[in-house]
DNA sequence: TAATATTATGTAAGCGCTTTCATGTATAGC
DNA sequence: GCTATACATGAAAGCGCTTACATAATATTA
């Protein structure tokens, strides 16, 4: 591999100008970056990105901590940052947090002595207050799906309450009275508030909410084939069921096939996320729209301004979810 | 940021004795090791990894090249990759090469700039010359889901013409006489095996294969869309479908279930791949396994095997499918 | 044309490590 | 007690770049 060095003496320039040629970064003489192309070209000249990173103390890595880095929700999300970031010229090292304390501090220690120049992170189970102490650490990052105090101004959200207000309103203008709800768990933001504008679509209705029509799940298949036999069980006459999330609307709906309910003629469910594979399933989901590739890629742009100083505009925070009309919801 | 200067000097050590407790390779005094551990604790010291690779000229960094991002296939892959290399400290770098030339070859090169230590390739448009090609460039690399002549070392491949047979067998087995096949794009070498081993079944059982019962898909939902209509319209006979991927399948049996067909016992239809959204269909799918996981994981071994010298055994470089039984496929 | 302001280029000091080679020190052998 | 051997440590030269700062070349002004 040929070095800048080399470059140089081919060129009859200093290593300096070379380097300057390189980072476009100071004004040089069109004959000379003229000769020093043609001498980079020559020698298939390279530049060592380790060595720039050394010496600039910038590595042009973005680190990102997402759940998991299978299932529709985070492929989408880590496709788009991948490709906003790509376009910059700078990469992105991905680790998984699996919902979990230990492993998410894992991975944003793991990160950090990347010497990623910023982090993007989608992470549930570390406290606030890790996350105002991680700012003070000096690796800038910004937050995907969830609101810390004081720190507004790097977290991209999703207005997660109005999603859930939203799901259960449209069941409720189906003429659903009878409407069962399986959360996911419950010590997660998007969970809470979800079920939150639940409880607000139904208190508009002046329906009041029962035990026996909640189940809080764990966000996956299971949760919803659960969920589907619970509800059922405590209350047969329930017309509908909204899903915090798609996988659990995919158990759902097979769950509630296999108790011999016809849907959505017996059994109205809406989901949450429209995750790629819900209009594959059977009836094809209705279900909250979650624009996690558009809120993936502002969280890139949020770095590209902050970090690497792009002069970019439109930072948006707060994104709105809306409905996906589809067939899983019958109107009575 | 402590460096390893400032660990030296509170351990009353050099550099070069640091060095080698961080890097354990050196036999080091342990009264010497617990003096260093110790300074490093107390100033919260962690190596510059950024300094570490240039000194080495070794990134602890592995590219992966994948189709795409999203996708419950690739989802997978990438996953099980990741926390292999996790395990052993190193990290990926990811990029997308969207089956497309120009971008495969982008990416392989942005991977190589970024300094990677090997390889981890999911190509499908770029020739088998180049890959010989790039054998000779430095970059180590193992090729997934493709036999490359002359480098059968590195290739760890799926035996997709016998995946192609099972499926077919298992249509046949089941009675089924008068069988539709909705393909990828013939092209990709594993489109072509699979199709291959389709027609050795049909062969076996001393039938013809028709043209007027193949069609040509691009191995996503709308090639399985149009398949079915291309095929029920040119032969509303068949009784079963052989589609070459999950995702073709499920664009199959929805406009299936658009026309008016009872699944599967108007129309039996089977996939390739086992994505994990193939039993959140209905039917649910009946497919070829295709352990892709454990092919990741295995590509990754090869890695940490001839790059990074650890000893392992094991490496297996051809996988086989079988078929998992679901509810797609009716008994005639 | 000389003096001054601009602009282009070169020099050299790091960035924070690894690693070779040389040196020092403890242990064994006689 | 002295030499030979093994083992532990230190000194210093890079790895391939970036970037102050210094200097040379060119343009501007009176």
């Amino acid at each position: 591999m040929a070095t800048i060095y080399e470059v140089s003496k081919l060129a009859g320039v200093s290593l300096a100008t070379v380097s300057r040629v390189i980072n476009n970064n100071t004004p040089v003489r069109e004959a000379t970056r003229v000769k020093v192309l043609e001498a980079m070209d020559k020698l298939g000249y390279h530049p060592n990105s380790i060595a720039q990173s050394l010496a600039s103390s910038r590595s042009n890595s973005i680190g990102i901590v997402v759940s998991e880095l299978n299932g529709p929700f985070f492929g989408t999300l880590l496709s788009d940052i991948e490709a906003a970031f790509r376009r910059a010229g700078k990469h992105v090292i991905i680790a998984a947090g699996h919902s979990d304390e230990r492993l998410e501090k894992e991975s944003i220690a793991f990160l950090k002595s990347r010497n990623c120049d910023a982090l993007i992170l989608h992470v549930e189970a570390v406290s606030d207050d890790y996350l105002r102490q991680l700012k003070e650490g000096g690796t800038p990052f910004v937050i995907l799906n969830r609101f810390v105090e004081s720190m507004s101004d790097r977290c991209v959200t999703l207005n997660n309450q109005h999603g859930g207000y939203l799901a259960t309103q449209h069941l409720l203008r189906n003429g659903h009275r009878k409407i069962g709800y399986i959360s996911g768990p419950m010590w997660k933001n998007d969970a809470e508030q979800r079920y939150l504008g639940h409880l607000r679509a139904l208190a508009e209705y002046g329906i009041e909410s029962k035990s026996s029509l909640f189940y809080e799940g764990d966000f996956h298949e299971l949760g919803g084939v659960k969920g589907v036999a619970a509800l059922l069980h405590a209350d047969a006459d329930i017309t509908a069921i909204v899903c915090a999330n798609d996988e659990m609307a995919a158990g759902a709906v097979t769950t509630a096939r296999e108790q011999g309910l016809r849907l959505p003629e017996d059994l109205s469910i809406i989901g949450f996320d429209n995750v790629n594979f819900s209009h594959y399933m059977y009836p094809k989901l209705t279900t909250i729209d979650y624009p996690i590739g558009g809120m993936g890629v502002m969280a890139a742009r949020w770095v590209l301004k902050h970090i690497y100083q792009q002069k970019l505009d439109n930072i948006q925070t707060v994104f709105e979810p809306r409905v996906i009309e589809r067939d899983s919801v019958h109107s009575i």
